[in-house]
DNA sequence: GAGAAGCTTACCGATTCCGAACGGGTGTCC
DNA sequence: GGACACCCGTTCGGAATCGGTAAGCTTCTC
């Protein structure tokens, strides 16, 4: 998985910023200042730094130039608005790979998010875990997200194992034995236990349009369960 | 494809073990006793080993533990008679990865064969089962559906079952007894119950364009029934 | 100590199963 | 060809089984 450094002040836009690159399998740290950032930067080098060039304090520019005179190579996507191109050349100067100016779409600061970490690293760790998709549910196994028409589900981690163990099986049957024990690291389980049963309900709970009738996570009598997509 | 050995000393078990795994799609080599087996591991690396610890000469446990002071990292399915639970655990202390006691239904021996695959694999090597066809049906054991002209059957367990075992026999004839033994479990069938006939005509009536002259399951009398392509 | 997560239990409705019984079909023997 | 024995097809209803779910308990976390 490829971790991926956030400095960015603007609350409302880190937050957003981290749920969507979270949800692409990144992993995400955020930082709210400068000051924070170089901690991080720092404690861990991570795969690529998106920075906004805003910041309040020692401010973004100052930071990519002394990450580039201590000679870190790694790669900078910088975010800054429009308007500023004087801002944009001299980041470029100061070591910026590549830039998006606000407003963006999620799309493009994705794409270049790839572009930039295919470059420095190669596709494995740009192109990374898949992400799967039925109905209306996008499921992330990376983060460890759900998406429900585009909002955050969250599930208790047994769903969220449970709901990876079905996904895996690619619409095969998953028997409760093998639930039990892929998911609940049972040993050659006897099944005299309902615990798969309730787990799938609330899953269908949380994720079908009418769990009382549900159109993906199916019951195969006598056999288990399985995920249509 | 997925590659069984298959170390059982017992000739009858070891034809039809073969012929089960082979027609679910698996390549398999059989070996008839512990220096066989010893051999073929070394002459290729199967993807699982499947070994009956009551062999006559080495014996299974002495082979496993071999295999792992070796290093050998592949999954060991483990076949052993009921009652032998000391023989069992040792088999776990030495390496085994699962384990069936005898006698046990083949389902179960399948199910166990996927899910070491598929934890030591992938789902892409354990979920290729083949989807058989006749007439105008469909028959995908992975998904456990089954499609006549492109639609859904609903099928009930015993009936699903039940076509599976006829299309195991790829033509051949299955006597009822053997259909009691195979799908009802029943220990040593003598016929003096109509369930399988019922279940036929069931089918018959589901999968059937005429099910009063059918073209596919068709009865051989005095014999069984029989399921033509 | 409040809340979340996980598991078990118990109950209900629905499906499935299977024996019993009957009737139709088939082969055989005279 | 006719009668008979046997084999198979089919229907039916009670009983067993299976799966969904609510409720409650325990454990763990914050």
């Amino acid at each position: 998985m490829a971790h991926i450094l956030l400095i960015e002040d603007n609350e409302d836009l880190a937050f957003g910023l981290r749920a969507t690159l979270e949800f692409e399998g990144y992993g995400v740290e955020v930082a709210g200042d400068g000051a924070e950032g170089r901690k991080l930067l720092h404690e861990h080098v991570p795969d690529l730094v998106v920075l906004d060039l805003m910041l309040p304090d020692a401010d973004g520019l100052t930071l990519l130039g002394e990450l580039r005179n201590e000679g870190a190579r790694v790669p900078v996507l910088v975010l800054t608005a429009r308007g500023e191109e004087s801002d944009v050349l001299m980041g470029f100067d100061r070591g910026a790979d590549d830039y998006v100016t606000k407003p963006f779409s999620t799309a493009e600061l994705l794409a270049r998010v790839r572009a930039l970490l295919r470059r420095a690293h190669g596709p494995e760790v740009a192109d990374h875990l898949p992400v799967w998709r039925f109905g209306n549910v996008e499921v992330n196994p990376a983060s460890g997200t759900v998406l429900r028409d585009g909002d955050v589900v969250t599930l208790a981690p047994k769903e969220f194992d449970l709901l990876v163990a079905l996904l895996r099986r690619d619409g095969a049957v998953a028997s409760r034995s093998e639930l039990l024990e892929e998911v609940w690291q049972y040993a050659n389980a006897r099944i005299e236990t309902r615990t798969v049963d309730v787990h799938v309900a609330e899953l269908r709970r949380k994720l079908e349009v009418d769990p009382a009738d549900p159109a993906h996570i199916l019951t195969v009598r006598k056999k288990g369960y399985r995920l249509r997509r």
